[in-house]
This record gives structure tokens, C-alpha cells and sequence, in this order.
DNA sequence: CCAAAAGTGTTACCAATACACCCATGT
DNA sequence: ACATGGGTGTATTGGTAACACTTTTGG
């Protein structure tokens, strides 16, 4: 049965929790904000910010609650779900499930922290408590998906940015290399970038002044709708007739059950 | 930090429900499985099929039981989380918090049924309890987008169907034409089909027998990687090199926090 | 022999990658 | 001048949509 152990944060009604794998490229690389237990179960290990569902809030409030004690949240650009876990052991010792959400920070945000709590690279994950380890794999995957198909880009760099930063950023998130150029053509293609008209002056030894770009809009939004079964492009209403329901063997009422 | 205070319910430990948007193309409509609600609140009204978390069941364990009261779960075919919802208000008089499924059943298949519960088309649903109309919206969405890049159809189609089967039930549950013509040659140059050698009798009026095909495999599995911001086919060791921490003014302890 | 349905071949199109080349600046 | 980094132009590639055409059956 459900033990309740000392660990339960306040008054709480049910045993829910939201954990967040907050994100950041800091120096180039992916990192996530990280938590050290001090006390059992999983003393030493570290564990992703979050904590306890309170009665009134709901999944996201809570979250964000919880996670402005680690972190300044205006630094948050984005904020969005990803799954939840419910496994009877996932947590020794007390029945707890637990919605994940990644939360991203834009690169040269430096938010102070608590003395517990620090970024650690992401392909160097130290020892981590419970299953939270697998859930910040899960954030940086749908981080890199999300990357290709809409403009989560904005959450990662600061408002104003060249494209060769962009490009950086693109490539510590994706792991592989990104080419400034052709990231460029992309997303002006799609409207996600447009250029702020200034310039930056160059580092020393000289170079072309970067143009600076920013984003169009600041908010999720999908700009690649999947590459493949489109809907025909010849003819706009290509509508699926509604079928002959008199043919239909189907049984689909529309009232209460009569039968 | 951690306030420590045992009030949390022992025993029924959480208000932890768990809902599942069953779909299915049935006569080629895209359908959902829906349950009749007798009771308050919201009685009258339509209600996703699912119920409370057990103290001793997974997420998904739970969802497979509470099924297996409506549908035989043999006949499911696919099952995966969408998200979950926690707004305090979501459900009248109680706080719960809800995970959604998504379940699917290939087109053929006709389970029995309770009384209380029917297959709705999808495009028009009827008044539905609380907030679960949205959550058989997300359903929709997500099959949708996972039809176009993972193997998905494999849940849709009976194990054995023919090119224009197939492409029928592409049709429905996109909700735009599917040229059997193009969708062949996709799913047989990702891999995801092969013919079993079997051909189907024309029907009256004739025709060619159509050649019967299976998906190779019946687990979801990603086939076309998002098609933009690929690593570069060139070099395929394009690593990142790891960047060097003496230039880092990076703080990203391996160990405990001894700050 | 004709109609119907399935399957094949071919073309056109579009978007992304790769890369050569041009531009603007510091030393 | 020339090295350095940014930006532009362009050829190539690859994969899908569109559609005409061939194949195989029933009447």
C-alpha cells in the first residue's frame, strides 16, 4: 500500500508531482539545471527541479511555481508538457506520479541559482535519482524535433542574434553540424527570422559585420508541416464526400444509448 | 525547503484517473469510442472511456485495464500516452487530475460493445463530458502526424490489405485525398510494407487482382526523420568537437555542489 | 471487346544541401 | 594588402505529387 514518507512537500491532496528538464546551451553546450539530494532516498544523486501538486494550481502553474524557486522564470522562454509517469516503484518507498515538462532558457541568460542546484552538461549526465535521467533524455529529444519542424529556435537565443550565433546554437542542441548559410535561407523562408536592421561590429581580426536577426514571433508555432502525405495541392477542396450512411452498417448514434 | 507534512491520504492514495480516445475507421469514418454518462455531473453528456489509477498499476497498465471493460483489448493495436491534464476545475466537486491515451483499433475488427457505449464519427462529435472532447481532438492530431513520419497505418489496417484498402484509411483519417499510387511507393521505399504474394479477387465488374501487402512490422517506429536540419550527409563523422573548458567560464560540477 | 480496378513509368516540381564566390571590416 | 568572418548565388540532389499508360480481370 501507499507509505507516506517524510519526503511529501505541504499539505498536499494527492500524491502528484511535476518535475522540469530546463534547458540551456551555456558555452556552447546543452545543458540541464540540476538538483542535488541531499537526503534520502537517492541522497547524492541529482534530481530535476519540480516538487508536489498543490490543490489549487494546476499542472503548468505548479510548475512554474516550483521552478521559480530555482530559477528567475522570466528567464523561461518556453514551457511546454512532455509526459507523465506512473510506475507503482518509480519512487521507493511512496506511490507518486510525475509530469514532466521541459522549459527552455535562452543562451547568455545567467539566472543565480541555489547553492544545490547547477547545469550540467547533457551528454555528461551525472548520477541521477529515480527515473529522471530517462526524462531529460525525452526533453532534449523533443527539444531536437521540435528544432525541425517549428520555431522553438526562439527559445534558445537571445532576442537579438547573427546567424552564425543561431547556427552555434542549433548545433550544440542538435549535436551535429549546422550550416550558417543554409539555416538562414530556412528560416527566413518560413518567416521565422527576420533582420532587425543592425548590425554587430567584428571581433578582432577583422571580418563582415553581422547582420542581427530576431524572430518573427516568440511563440510556439509549427512552420514544417510533415513533408509527406500533404494534402493534394490541385485542387483546394478535396473534402472526403461524407459517406452514404444509409450503406453504413455502422452504428454511430447521436442521442443516448436506446438500444 | 522541504516542509515536511504527512497530510496526504493514505490508502486511495491519488485522484488520478486515466482516459483513453479510442479510434478506429469504421466504413471509412474516422470514429471514436465513447461512453454514455448516466450519472452527475455532466449527465447526458459523452465521456472518453477510462477511470481511477489503482495504487498498485502503471499508467499504462491502468489504461489496459479499464479498456479491457469496453473493447476487447486484443484488438488494440496501438497504445501511447498523449498528456495530461490537471486544472483544479476540470472536473466539478473533486480534484483530479487526468493522463490521456491513445488507443487504436484496426479497421475491420467489430468488438462487442457495453450498452452504454458507441463509436461516434470524429468529425462530429457529439456533447461530451468535462474536457474530454479536447482530449480526443489531441488524439486525432497526434495520429495524424504520426501517420506521415512512423509506421503507424500499421495500427489502422487488418494485417493483410490491399494498396487502395489502405490508402482508404489514409484518406480517413487525414481528412484529404491519398493517391493509393504514391502511398505504395512511400511505404515500400521506407521499409514499412511488403507484399505477402497473395492477390485479392476483383470484385463484380472486374478489375486487377490487387496484390495483398503487410506492414513489416507492427510496432511504431520513427521511418522518416524530420526532413530538415539533417546532420550533413558528407562527412558522416561530423561530431561536434567537445569544447574546450579551459576557455569555458562554465560552472558544470560532476560532483556534489561544493560551492 | 469493353469497362473497371490495380499497378508501372515518367515527368515536373520544390526544398534543402553543398560549395564557390563576393563583401566588409581590422590589422 | 591580406586575413577573417559574413553573406549571396547557384548547381546538385532527392523525394514526392501528378498523371498517362499498361496489365489483368469480370461481364
Amino acid at each position: 500500500m501507499t507509505v507516506v514518507t517524510p519526503t511529501s512537500p505541504v499539505g498536499q491532496a494527492c500524491d502528484h508531482e511535476v518535475l522540469a528538464v530546463v534547458l540551456q546551451i551555456r558555452s556552447g553546450v546543452l545543458s540541464a539545471l540540476l538538483w542535488w539530494r541531499a537526503f534520502a532516498p537517492d541522497a547524492g544523486r541529482w534530481a530535476l527541479p519540480g516538487g508536489g501538486l498543490r490543490p489549487d494550481e494546476s499542472l503548468r502553474d505548479s510548475i512554474r511555481r516550483q521552478l521559480a524557486e530555482k530559477v528567475d522564470v522570466r528567464e523561461l522562454t518556453h514551457l511546454e508538457q512532455l509526459d507523465s509517469r506512473g510506475e507503482p516503484d518509480r519512487v521507493p518507498g511512496r506511490r507518486v506520479v510525475a509530469t514532466g515538462y521541459l522549459g527552455l532558457v535562452p543562451a547568455g541568460a545567467d539566472p543565480g541559482l541555489p547553492g544545490d542546484t547547477a547545469w550540467h552538461s547533457s551528454d555528461r549526465l551525472p548520477r541521477m535519482a529515480f527515473d529522471h535521467e530517462d526524462l531529460v533524455r525525452a526533453g532534449i529529444q523533443r527539444l531536437r524535433s521540435k528544432l525541425s519542424y517549428t520555431n522553438l529556435g526562439f527559445a534558445l537565443a537571445q532576442p537579438g542574434f547573427t546567424m552564425s550565433e543561431l547556427a552555434g546554437y542549433y548545433r550544440s542542441a542538435l549535436g551535429h553540424e549546422v550550416d550558417a548559410t543554409n539555416l538562414q535561407r530556412i528560416l527566413l523562408r518560413r518567416g521565422q527570422i527576420e533582420p532587425t536592421g543592425d548590425t554587430v561590429r567584428p571581433g578582432r581580426g577583422g571580418g563582415r559585420p553581422a547582420a542581427v536577426y530576431r524572430f518573427r514571433t516568440r511563440v510556439l508555432e509549427v512552420t514544417d508541416e510533415f513533408a509527406v502525405l500533404h494534402p493534394p495541392r490541385r485542387s483546394p477542396e478535396h473534402r472526403i464526400p461524407p459517406p452514404v450512411p444509409s450503406l453504413s452498417t455502422e452504428r454511430v448514434p447521436d442521442a443516448g444509448p436506446g438500444h
